[in-house]
RNA sequence: GGCUGCGUGGCAGAACGGUCAUGCAGAGGACUGCAAAUCCUCGUACGUCGGUUCGACUCCGGCCGCAGCCUCCA
């Protein structure tokens, strides 16, 4: 297995610390309205990553946090007049239903800042204790000239950091590049009690508690979107590492690209940011998981309604396989081809591994034999499991009725009874009319030996 | 300005120093009452200019273009 990892910019093999317990930290939502598509990529991109660990690693322990407490939370609660658990609880479960609707499997641990707040005020207080942070003013600053490696993984030197600092300096702060690990709350702002008094988190230094809470120390892989390298990671690094006494935080950094639309930047300003909620109501989850993985999770990745369209024709060709092989009994104990395997565990490349799988759907759709299908049919099912798709019953997939559609199962089916009358007795005219009128409506249909069957364009 | 990355056929999108990516769309054929689905075949794709090499889309360099980050962003 290898992987692109951010801190060297090269494909390094992966070596797990240790292979009975291989680490996944991945950083979740702050959790203060309904999430974009590119908030999902990291979820679905990761998901499936944490699949392919699972099937080489006996054990695998992935966490993604929620951010539960910041300042767009209070922002929000202000505006609404209300505690910020309401707010947070709600996105958080409207992020955990779109999850589930993208077919991302529950993680094994799920941190929230809130219920880690002790952890947060020891990994600050040994930070002070060791020199790496002062407090000052009501803040605590991670003193960032004292550790070296600063800037490492995003690749920034002192002056490029120096240079690039476009926000005023704080005047509490010894070095520009200082960032906060503890702010002080006014009255109306959530806060929690520590040595600085009333306060809270600042913006890095949860993950780096709740990793070392759930994961420990040192992990082995660490995820998240590309624009989280600077300053984010690079903070969790320098607060890790120093709370550590040194030991490395995260072995591999693995970051996947942003989401466009139509080749755009998503922003509120051109009004084009697309919300998982809002897609799903046209598009089955399956898709929009599919398009996400259409791509090589570290390029940028454009959604398009064309995109989610050749999502979609892809699914009902990979189903379109599995309905023909409905009443094969898959062969046990065969599973994903190496070749497709080996494509995820190159890098999570899923592109390639879509390839192999296309090249399996065509060999299903050649075999002959009962022994062939069965294989065939265990290999297809296997290979989409690792990618979270597929596991839906294939008739269930084409019957679907999207959303724009008058028409239901139950009419079709009643309209396919007189046509097979209608053929039965030759009469192409009538038969082929109710084919027109059906296909008018968006259902194409299809004869075949077995009889004939349909399906929403 | 600094850093990171990218420019592949009509669209999407990979690999690889010398052979087919793959999917959609398109063309022809098989099958079909006709279709659909499926199968077979096909289109001389690699931003540009040089260099290395027997040979480069693939390595190196320049140029052009694009994107992201440079302290609230997945």
């Amino acid at each position: 297995m290898q992987f692109h990892n951010t801190l060297t910019g090269q494909k390094e093999a992966f070596v797990p610390l240790d292979p009975n317990r291989v680490t996944m930290y991945v950083c979740g939502p702050t959790v203060y309205s309904f999430a974009h598509i590119g908030n999902y990529r990291p979820p679905v991109v990761f998901d499936t990553l944490a699949r392919v660990l699972r099937r080489r690693y006996p054990s695998v322990v992935y966490a993604r946090n929620i951010t539960d407490i910041d300042d767009k939370i209070n922002a929000a609660a202000a505006r609404e007049g209300v505690d910020i658990g309401v707010i947070t609880s709600r996105y958080a479960a409207a992020y955990h239903e779109d999850l589930a609707s993208l077919g991302v499997a529950p993680t094994d641990a799920e941190p929230k800042v809130t219920e880690h707040i002790p952890q947060i005020i020891s990994m600050i207080e040994r930070l002070i204790g060791s020199g790496h942070a002062y407090a000052a003013e009501g803040h605590v600053l991670f003193h960032t000239l004292s550790f070296a490696d600063y800037g490492r993984l995003s690749k920034r030197d002192e002056q490029s950091l120096m240079a690039g600092a476009r926000v005023e300096v704080a005047p509490y702060k010894r070095h520009a590049g200082d960032f906060v690990l503890w702010k002080p709350s006014s009255d109306d702002q959530p806060g929690w009690a520590s040595p600085w008094g009333r306060g809270r988190p600042g913006w890095h230094i949860e993950c780096s508690a709740m990793s070392e809470a759930v994961l420990g120390d040192s992990i082995d892989i660490h995820g998240g979107g590309h624009d989280l390298i600077f300053p984010h990671h690079e903070n969790e690094i320098a607060q890790s590492v120093c709370a550590h006494g040194g030991a490395t935080y995260a072995r591999y950094w693995l970051h996947n690209g942003f989401v466009n639309v139509n080749h755009e930047k998503m922003s509120k300003s051109l009004g084009n940011v697309l919300l998982v909620r809002d897609l799903l109501k046209t598009l089955p989850g399956e898709v929009i998981r599919l398009v996400l993985l259409t791509g090589h999770y570290r390029q940028p990745l454009d959604w398009t309604d064309e995109v989610a369209s050749d999502a979609r024709k892809k699914l009902d060709r990979l189903y379109g396989a599995l309905r023909d092989l409905a009443d094969v009994v898959p062969a046990t104990g065969v599973t994903a081809p190496d070749a497709f395997v080996a494509a995820l565990e190159d890098d999570l490349n899923t592109p390639m591994a879509l390839a192999e799988l296309f090249e399996l759907v065509r060999s299903a759709n050649k075999a002959q034999s009962v022994d062939d299908k069965a294989r065939l049919k265990a290999q297809l099912l296997d290979a989409g499991a690792l990618l979270g798709i597929l596991q839906q019953d294939p008739i269930a997939w084409f019957s679907q009725q999207p959303a724009g559609s008058a028409l239901s199962a139950e009419q079709i089916e009643q309209q396919l009874e007189a046509r097979s009358a209608a053929r039965k007795a030759r009469q192409w005219a009538e038969s082929d009319r109710i084919r027109d009128e059906l296909a008018a409506q968006g259902v194409i249909i299809e004869d075949s030996a077995q009889g004939t069957r349909w399906r929403y364009a």
